[in-house]
DNA sequence: CATGAATGAGTATTCATTCAT
DNA sequence: GATGAATGAATACTCATTCAT
């Protein structure tokens, strides 16, 4: 029986592993992927797994830590490129949704599987919801400390953005014929803004020239075209 | 001493094991909660569950559906005693936080059990928060029909609204060791109000005079004081 | 499919896991027998055992602890017949040999398994021999107060009894072809009086009249006619 | 720096892994032991031991082997040093019980851990049983052709003595607070002589002059001075 | 010689569900 | 109606042994 494949060989088992379990954690949720189905999954066996990770829930940690580092580490990319702090703001809205829009797996894992794993994970869930928001809370913060926007409670503010880009999302996860994930953007950038005291010249600002022709227009509406999904995810 | 009526006697027990079901799931999760702890926390038998419910599952899914419709049902008083839509608005929110706020534990069944429950409940929990974004889409659509707010996507905005509550209540949940959840409402009020574009003067009004007497005004921060708890929370 | 035997099923499960696991462990001992094993043996499932016992361990000590106390209680009814101290003693070593001889898994377990349960059980296998040898002592004691054998230290006599009770049982289990553990009785009984100081003048006289009748003058030495096995060993 | 010679190398490398699993297996048993535990304290691979040795099993009895001949060594070293053969008795007890209050990791791999390992070492704790006690015999045989005792069967009288040894050795081990082994060898000399039907006066004799100066005086009774513990054993 | 990644059979334990009494 | 004994599939994790490099 000849090697598959010497690049597949070198690509570590450890990383065959987290993508096995990265995309069977998102077909099927923590609780219901059996880590037999991780090791099938990466064409090894259960031994293996547990030679390179002391327990299933180590893997997910993991999985939850790099997948959560990638989308902070995106997110302020893109929030580098503007100087504006309402500007800001809105790529990193903007980002949140295109990545997750662009990796629906790893959304689930993210959105769905960490509130499926239970009661043992909840100080994690806590963890990256702080995390979350507290990054909003920054930029918002510093709108308000440039004039941006109003003083206001930019603690309750940052919750209320969290909260609702977990909702769209979960929602969209959850959608039997999902648009594309992207397409909530407009709309709830107008109404997070004002949620936020930007003014509404500012906001219409934004809306006018659709996301400065980096967001194609896209059918006004929650439209069937599925979201091209990525199959895999994790890179 | 006369027998009871045997309808009566049976659903008693039937009711018996909702209660003991709400508390059981409430405490450890649906998962993580046996069969054999409902029975026991019920005074009956495995069996005798098993004759009043199909499945653990039926259970949870009973459970969830009165809930909520008992939710749904203060929400609906309330609102039904306000007139004017942004008032209307304003009594759907204090009531979802004042009934939370007095129920730890139907908080605990609603956001963190059905979440916790896995993949199996998931279209469960989308019914829900569609119901729940549904009520709140029907208020800012009066209020839109009325004038008292600008014409808005009442579907993203009623969506945030929820995702937003969803968090603040899931928040203090997890929180160890939460102040009344009611003091969130003043400030999550504000930003909410905001995002449905209610005029400043509007919003400033009803923070003025807080509650008008309906609410005590609590420590203004988020206190120590622990909420009420109510040990039961089913009636 | 007819049922297989009324009386069958009426001694309990329970009796019958405690039955299969005894000759289970017995065989294989502890460690190298599964609970799979003794659901086999026992006619029943996994489940089932574990509806009766909670652990693999219970099943052990209750084992351990019954069959013990039957081998006391034949012991202390044994030395009941008896008034003078030395012929007390005589009888306890009797019976033990004895017993043993005509329960050979009964042995087993409690002297190869016990060992061969590892560290876990060390506490156990301590306090079954502090046990023994506090009986034995009980009789020394007697023997010293009464004046039928020179005051000494009673304590390391019974340890000494004891142990060389225990050597000689565990290399009759161990023997390949054994003789009948009875016929060490004589020879054992002269060396552990004469180790307790009794009187040369009495143990001829014991030896004389080989056990009163009560025990057939066997082989001599240790004749390869195999001890009569049990089967079962539990009643 | 030249290198070490290669099969010295190797001869070292092997010995550091009997050390290793010698002190693994007094510390955790036979089976508790995993070989990679072996590996991890003998700083070398898991490749490394299945070099030198081709089975766990393997080390073991190689371990047995040479701690049951140093025993051995040491006692016929102090044996040669006599004529008298109740005087070569005497040492013989003496030098066991030295050894292993000095060796407490030997005792412990001899006696517990043998017992420990199961059914798959029965053999093995046969044969060293045999031979402990034949050594015993072979003294006892000189001692009656030699008139020192009267003639008895020392077959049965070796069981007893080795017996007797093992169970005070075991119990010393498995006590809390356990005193000085050696203190119990004034007694169990005293009780085993006598059980060979030494004459009382003999005994006297070496009681009289407490070891001949060869042993200082210990606290008479079990008293919590702890044995002088001595980390290694092997050497 | 040495390494350490990989294997896979084996382990005890859990639990929703069934059903004879 | 109620009981609780019984079921058996499922689960996470262990570890002696092998072998390509």
């Amino acid at each position: 029986m000849p090697r598959l494949d010497p690049a597949e060989q070198s690509r570590s088992r450890r990383e065959r592993i987290l993508d096995a379990a990265f995309s069977a954690f998102a077909k099927r949720g923590y609780r219901d992927t059996a880590v037999d189905d991780i090791a099938a999954a990466a064409e090894t066996s259960k031994g293996g797994i547990y030679f390179h990770f002391p327990s299933k829930e180590a893997i997910f940690r993991e999985l939850m830590q790099t997948t959560a580092d990638k989308l902070v580490a995106r997110v302020e990319r893109a929030v580098a490129q503007e100087s504006e702090p309402v500007a800001k703001a809105e790529a990193a809205l903007r980002t949140v949704l295109a990545t997750f829009a662009g990796h629906r797996t790893m959304a689930r894992v993210l959105f769905l599987d960490l509130a499926g794993a239970g009661r043992a994970f909840q100080a994690e869930t806590n963890a990256l919801h702080e995390r979350f928001a507290g990054l909003i809370r920054g930029y918002l913060d510093e709108a308000v400390a440039t004039g941006a926007i109003p003083p206001l409670d930019t603690g309750i503010t940052s919750v209320v953005w969290f909260g609702a880009l977990n909702e769209v999302v979960a929602r969209w996860l959850l959608a039997d014929r999902p648009g594309p994930l992207e397409d909530s953007y407009p709309a709830l950038r107008e109404v997070l803004l004002r949620s936020a005291g930007v003014p509404e010249a500012r906001i219409a600002q934004g809306a006018a020239s659709p996301a400065d022709g980096k967001r194609p227009p896209a059918a006004a509406d929650g439209s069937p075209s599925p979201a091209p999904e990525d199959g895999q995810g994790r890179r």
